[in-house]
DNA sequence: CGTCACCTAATTGTTGACAATGCGCCGACA
DNA sequence: TGTCGGCGCATTGTCAACAATTAGGTGACG
């Protein structure tokens, strides 16, 4: 988790040009990205703390935005915050990832996958080609980085903003826990099903998609 | 590394019983159930405009507390926050709240009242039969209020935590979008479904339990 | 020997000021 | 007349200082 950056004065000259969306992104995105992947990855483990102002010093600013990604984070599950006790990382049972969280995860994509089926531009099939390729080749941790990059994408393009934002809430606890108890997908497999994903969502067969998203994330 | 500071069910020696929370409850906390409850009542509309200032004027407070709360907002889909051009009151569709926020809410309901029932405690069974009569005689806002009060205190006992926190999220917009369309519960109908499901709560057949349930959610 | 009040350290909660950004206005200019 | 670029305002983003709270230690006292 290194981040040096320095968001200073002086930017007189060259502006620096963001591809990503906004011309110059929150801070506080940058630290809830940052410690979102280091929790979902497994650097940060269950039970560790995270004190403000060692995070502030870490990443080089204020506890202001630090208090603001905490907060997202604890919405998002990851993290729990008691009143003047601070945060510390969240862990989750099999039984509500199981019960819950998987369950609402195949509704999520279900709506959206159905509602992009036939409906993708080329540049987007490239997209979720490259991802399915760069599984092949990865080591684990890419393999999981892929396949959100697969789900996400085609969750964008369904324009439906409650169910991303809701997906952006469920998938990290998700790969928090397959991470956490070391069920490492498989490469190839993780290929071969999306790209399954991939051939359904070009089809026009949404029963086949159905089916195809409910096998594919209902592993448990 | 941190002191070790273990969390979770440990020596319950000592344990402070905070029944609601903490004696201090942050700044933040009240700022997100006022707006939130001014949103789902319909005081505040789709596509108002939320200023920090002004609201930080409006509770005599400062923007910190004030933001972090527009961020949970957020959260709960209840907002939209644009970087650097503010924050709105978020509109939601009927397509979306009767493909996912509905199906979703039953499942958090389901696995929830499952595992609380036959497990309420004699204070639990008055405090639900109290929200039922609070029903038959309140006004349409104070119905709705009864309502959500009856679900939360189930989600409650049922100790599962992302199925609670993930519940907070989801229930507001179904409210939310009920208010901004008209569809205020018959209050003796609404009296009579919760006393059906508090009698399945209280009784052993998880099927009667799970079919009242799913009625009593799906409505649309 | 236990316990209780108090004190201290660590951390979170809150504030007000300052910086940066985006948007609309307005005039110059072809 | 249309549009293009700069200017100013409203608002959000960030910071550093200060206040409040909790947890844990310490010593007096029964």
């Amino acid at each position: 988790m290194t981040s040096g950056r320095s968001r200073g004065s002086s930017a007189s000259s060259s502006r620096k040009l963001t591809l990503s969306s906004s011309l110059t992104r929150p801070l506080r995105e940058e630290i809830v990205d940052e410690l979102r992947y280091a929790i979902v990855t497994g650097d940060l483990e269950p039970n560790q703390r995270l004190v403000e102002e060692d995070l502030a010093r870490t990443f080089e600013i204020s506890r202001g935005p630090v208090r603001e990604a905490l907060r997202q984070l604890e919405q998002e599950g990851l993290v729990e915050s008691t009143p003047h006790r601070g945060t510390a990382v969240l862990d989750i049972s099999e039984a509500e990832i199981s019960e819950v969280v998987i369950p609402i995860r195949i509704i999520l994509e279900t709506s959206a996958f159905l509602s992009v089926q036939g409906r993708l531009r080329p540049a987007d099939v490239a997209k979720l080609q490259d991802c399915i390729d760069n599984m092949r080749v990865g080591d684990p941790r890419e393999v999981a980085d892929a396949d959100m990059l697969f789900h996400r994408t085609v969750m964008e393009r369904a324009r439906k903003p409650h169910t991303l934002q809701i997906w952006q809430t469920i998938s990290p606890r998700v790969r928090a826990f397959f991470t956490r108890h070391g069920q490492s997908a498989d490469a190839a497999q993780s290929a071969d099903e999306h790209q399954q994903l991939l051939d359904a969502l070009c089809g026009t067969d949404p029963d086949l998609l159905r089916r195809t998203i409910r096998e594919h994330i209902a592993v448990l």
